[in-house]
DNA sequence: GACGGATGTCATCATGCGTGGACATCATCT
DNA sequence: AGATGATGTCCACGCATGATGACATCCGTC
């Protein structure tokens, strides 16, 4: 059997891109520095320019990790949102969300923030609302998206007491009435 | 008639505020500089400190500043909707919004953000729904709240092609639809 | 016109950040 | 065992930011 290495440049890299994860999901990108994925990760924080190249790059590493934890079910099948609140509740809301709400600096970065809400969220929304011919299917999976990230960042912002603090299946169907044409 | 004065504290002041007003509603409170408030108000940055106390109180001045601006109607209220969506498309989302999404670190500044959402939006909403008597009129104010902001956020975030690009009125009528309980 | 407070300007400090490089330590191969 | 590349540790730089205080300049008052 192999002796568990000391050093293992791999598993430094796994740690880090988890911690990494965590934080951004729980603070965003900004307010995330590299000292604290490293603390987090046990790993020193230099060792993220040295395997990701830098804090952007280890972002955009993290952004792709998280693409096929769930398949793009879109908002409306029944169950996803209630899955998706309770989830978002415990891991924050997520770069994604993060980059709905606000836009990043580094373009590329922003690119790729983009792109993850298109294939996760508002491509299959708006496919659904195409299916049952809804008139603008575009434009209402945008709007319902959006909508839908104001409630989720609201919930965490802190500034929403009674939505902090609903009962996550009554919020779901009453999230669910909201988005639906 | 009184010649301008060369140096008027008042004046001063006044410009700092409103370039800090502009600026807070455009990029938010992290994203701006006191550089940046000095250089849009052609005044010195340090006397932000000296008027104000710091970047903080100016905020904090810049949000009760913005408080008389409009008469607290309610979300739903006829025409309500469309000239808020209107002036934020100009002037940015504000800084309630953006404190709707994120909450801020100085726990003074994010009390009184707060205090704003609850006066200018969630209470009047919540009103008019105990008014009409609809169910848990509380949860019901605070999620469309919620919901507009990131409407409003996601539009100015460059993150929502369709979103940014629709017309005023069919977004208004769009976004009632959606908010109506 | 001289004084003193008000107002403006500038240099600088303290802090936190991401990054890079020098150096140390380990693991593997011969 | 020794050589060599991989991996980890640490220090320090450069930069941006908010804040502070010393100094200069203006203006109303006597």
């Amino acid at each position: 059997m192999t002796a568990p290495r000391r050093r293992d440049a791999g598993r430094s890299r796994a740690l880090l891109l988890t911690a990494a994860t965590d934080l951004f999901a729980e603070r965003g990108f900004d307010r995330t520095t590299v000292r604290d994925i490293g603390e987090r990760a046990g790993v020193d924080p230099a060792l993220i320019a040295r395997y990701y190249g830098g804090k952007a790059q280890l972002y955009l590493a993290a952004l792709r990790a998280e693409k096929g934890e769930e398949p793009p079910e879109d908002l409306l099948a029944p169950g996803r949102l209630g899955g998706l609140l309770d989830r978002l509740a415990r891991r924050g809301p997520g770069p994604i969300f993060q980059a709905a709400a606000r836009p990043h600096d580094d373009p590329a970065v922003r690119d790729a923030a983009r792109a993850q809400l298109e294939v996760r969220l508002v491509g299959p929304l708006e496919e659904r609302f195409t299916r049952a011919g809804v008139d603008r299917p575009r434009l209402r999976a945008e709007l319902a998206v959006a909508a839908f990230a104001g409630v989720v960042l609201g919930r965490d912002a802190g500034a929403f007491e009674a939505l902090a603090a609903a009962d996550p299946g009554e919020l779901a169907a009453l999230v669910t009435e909201m988005l639906r044409p």
